[in-house]
DNA sequence: TTATGACTTGAGTGATCGCTCAAATATCAC
DNA sequence: GTGATATTTGAGCGATCACTCAAGTCATAA
């Protein structure tokens, strides 16, 4: 078995992950991947199989990221309300963040890829259910510790963390200065900690 | 003066602005356009100069619409706290409705659109704002009505309600089953209805 | 050293991109 | 009619698209 592969597979998948998480799909070009993972065509689709593979190897590897964070987050924090409340609370501080891009890669995914591309779809709204249920396993805890009320539906809580979340971040894309982005982060923050109010 | 154009410039307008809503700016080709306006290359350029000159010509459009929606709302309702209650309601029934996407245009573009095409991206960021405007136009009335306490920041409502609009409108992107949708409009209703109680 | 076999290379594939323009066509005033 | 002035047409422009593959390169095993 002679001759290792000369690039880093993970590197050129973060490279690629960047690349399509700011310009979007469509708009990604091969010469731009080139570029990026610093490989020729040939290589690209020698690891890769395809622009479209390669492009969902990135989906996957975004939404394995965040589902760990999140995942991390709810089970490592004492209290799970407070652990749900803080991350609407760093999103506040989106703006001048070492990330791609502020935009959630998934949310772009959905809005850009329509009826052509299905797997890609599928896999993107996999991932956002994915990370839905990670949201709904939160709120369970918190009901478990007596944080919210008996007859809470997590499920519910959770669509509409979710959606609080998806809005934070199209916000964040905007160039909304960064005053107006943390107060609007504290005012959806507090409607998570209103649930506490009426354990 | 001799001859006038055989097309319907509105009618066609309006074929690229579904077409630009659904498919998005870049994945839109001119042969798609060709295919909806019934026009040929030539008369395409005659009348609307370029590819993005039209694609701006229709998110105008688009967002004039929407602020005429908005606005009219707003200002002829009794109450205007009712009447923005009422529209994040009328988001939750986006389901089977007949509009090109129950995405917003102006949110796809925001997220489509980066640093190439600065023009498109500052039109897209206007179009925002005048609708976060019409927004807090909204809530003040509601203050000055005795609606909502006399303390509350229009502003900050404004933001926080259009957060809302923009989860609400990429969760309807996805295939939620209406009931969910329905109870997390709801859901977000209720949090403006909240700000009564206050009053 | 040499043979082996996987990896890298990049010129080049046909298709499609946004766009142009000279020719054809249509409608007016006269 | 005829001339003047528009619009419409569509073949085709150069550029770029995603992608291929024969030839070249290199690390190993023998």
């Amino acid at each position: 078995m002679p001759r290792e592969p000369s690039y880093n597979r993970d590197a050129a998948l973060d490279a690629a992950m960047a690349l399509f998480w700011v310009k979007g799909y469509t708009a990604t070009s091969l010469k731009d991947l080139e570029q990026a993972l610093k490989m020729r065509p040939g290589s690209i689709y020698a690891a890769f199989q395809s622009k479209e593979a390669l492009f969902r190897a990135t989906l996957d590897l975004y939404a394995e990221r965040m589902e760990a964070e999140l995942g991390a987050m709810i089970q490592d924090a004492p209290s799970a309300l407070s652990a749900l409340r803080g991350y609407l609370l760093s999103l506040g501080g989106l703006d001048a963040c070492n990330k791609p891009s502020t935009a959630c890669m998934l949310v772009k995914s959905l809005l850009e890829i329509q009826t052509d591309h299905p797997e890609l779809r599928g896999a993107v709204l996999d991932h956002l259910d994915t990370i839905r249920r990670l949201l709904e396993d939160g709120f369970s805890k918190a009901r478990a510790a007596g944080e919210i009320p008996a007859d809470a539906d997590p499920a519910r809580l959770a669509r509409r963390m979710q959606t609080y979340i998806f809005g934070l971040k199209i916000q964040a894309q905007r160039e909304t200065d960064p005053d107006a982005m943390q107060r609007l982060a504290q005012d959806l923050a507090d409607e998570i900690s209103e649930l506490r109010r009426a354990a």
